[in-house]
DNA sequence: CACGATGTTCCCTG
DNA sequence: CCAGGGAACATCGT
């Protein structure tokens, strides 16, 4: 499910339920694939994740695209006092998290259960391509997973000449599979690339070096940061109060409603939409505004 | 029963 | 080493 704007609000339900309280207890459920590799990365595994998070207090907690992460200080007598503890989720394609009441039971598929007094914070992945890591470190210091992050979508760092230069470095990849890639626009997936594509007229199969033109890319660049801010004001409740769930109304002028729906029509056409696999992922886009042949 | 799903990573080829 | 494409991962709902 999440992209950018589900992933900051999965961290604020836990964030609001949470913030500043301690753990009384943590459950880690290994058996989920989402904790591959954690050992490797954990010294202790997931069992001493567990007991480090127990007693820990919950002090900040932060998203970068599709990353999230909680801080907790952990309780006296886990490891140096001045120590704290970074727990990194991704939430892949199914992951969501939940506050639920404290006597909550454990369901399928839960891979991390923290219990505080008013609250039992869940993680859950069915399909388990979501994945969790985790670090102790000095306050001033950063797990290396969070060091050396792509700029933010709406930093200040993101400019339509980045856009226009990853464009032309990727000249002969369909511009669609280019604005999945992670390491350039953090926190875009399938269903923003359609929509940033819909709305700046690109086709999502255009070569992206016929994109890599100072006018193009200042179009896209603005397009990106756009979707963005939509996205995550009317989904995470940005500056707002955050929505009950991700069941939000989403306006009928995106393409977001009708993308799969059976004869969909482009909402500022009445076109019928194309569906098709480019860039290794089912696409939506309407052929009256979205044509190859021009870019 | 078959298909595909808002994601990432590894492997292969050129 | 780079760019690009395809398969694999695991489960659930239509």
């Amino acid at each position: 499910m999440p992209e950018l704007a589900e992933v900051d609000f999965f961290r604020r339900r836990w964030w609001e339920a949470a913030a500043r309280q301690t753990v009384l207890s943590a459950e880690i459920n290994p058996p989920s694939r989402v904790f591959r590799s954690f050992a490797k990365e954990f010294a202790g595994g997931t069992t001493a994740l567990a007991k480090t998070l127990s007693g820990a207090k919950l002090t900040d907690s932060a998203t970068h695209g599709k990353q999230m992460w909680f801080v907790f200080k952990p309780g006296a007598g886990n490891g140096k006092p001045k120590e704290l503890l970074w727990l990194g989720i991704h939430l892949g394609m199914t992951g969501h998290l939940r506050a639920e009441l404290p006597d909550y039971r454990a369901q399928k598929h839960d891979a991390i259960i923290l219990r505080f007094s008013k609250h039992a914070l869940v993680f859950n992945d069915a399909r388990q391509f979501g994945r969790v890591r985790a670090w102790l470190g000095a306050a001033k210091e950063r797990p290396p997973w969070l060091r050396d992050l792509p700029n933010e979508i709406l930093s200040s760092a993101f400019t339509p000449e980045l856009v226009r230069s990853v464009c032309a470095r990727h000249a002969r990849a369909p511009l669609k599979a280019v604005l999945l890639d992670q390491s350039y626009f953090p926190g875009i997936g399938n269903w923003m690339a359609d929509e940033i594509l819909w709305r700046a007229s690109l086709h999502p199969a255009l070569p992206a070096g016929r994109a890599a033109t100072q006018v193009i890319a200042k179009k896209l660049h603005a397009t990106i940061q756009q979707v963005t801010r939509d996205a995550l004001r009317v989904i995470a409740g940005q500056g707002k109060k955050l929505p009950p769930d991700l069941n939000v109304h989403i306006p009928d002028t995106w393409l977001f409603n009708h993308r799969w729906e059976k004869g969909g029509l482009c909402p500022k056409t009445k076109n019928p939409l194309h569906r098709a696999e480019i860039g290794g992922r089912t696409s939506c886009w309407s052929p009256a505004r979205q044509k190859l042949g021009q870019a």
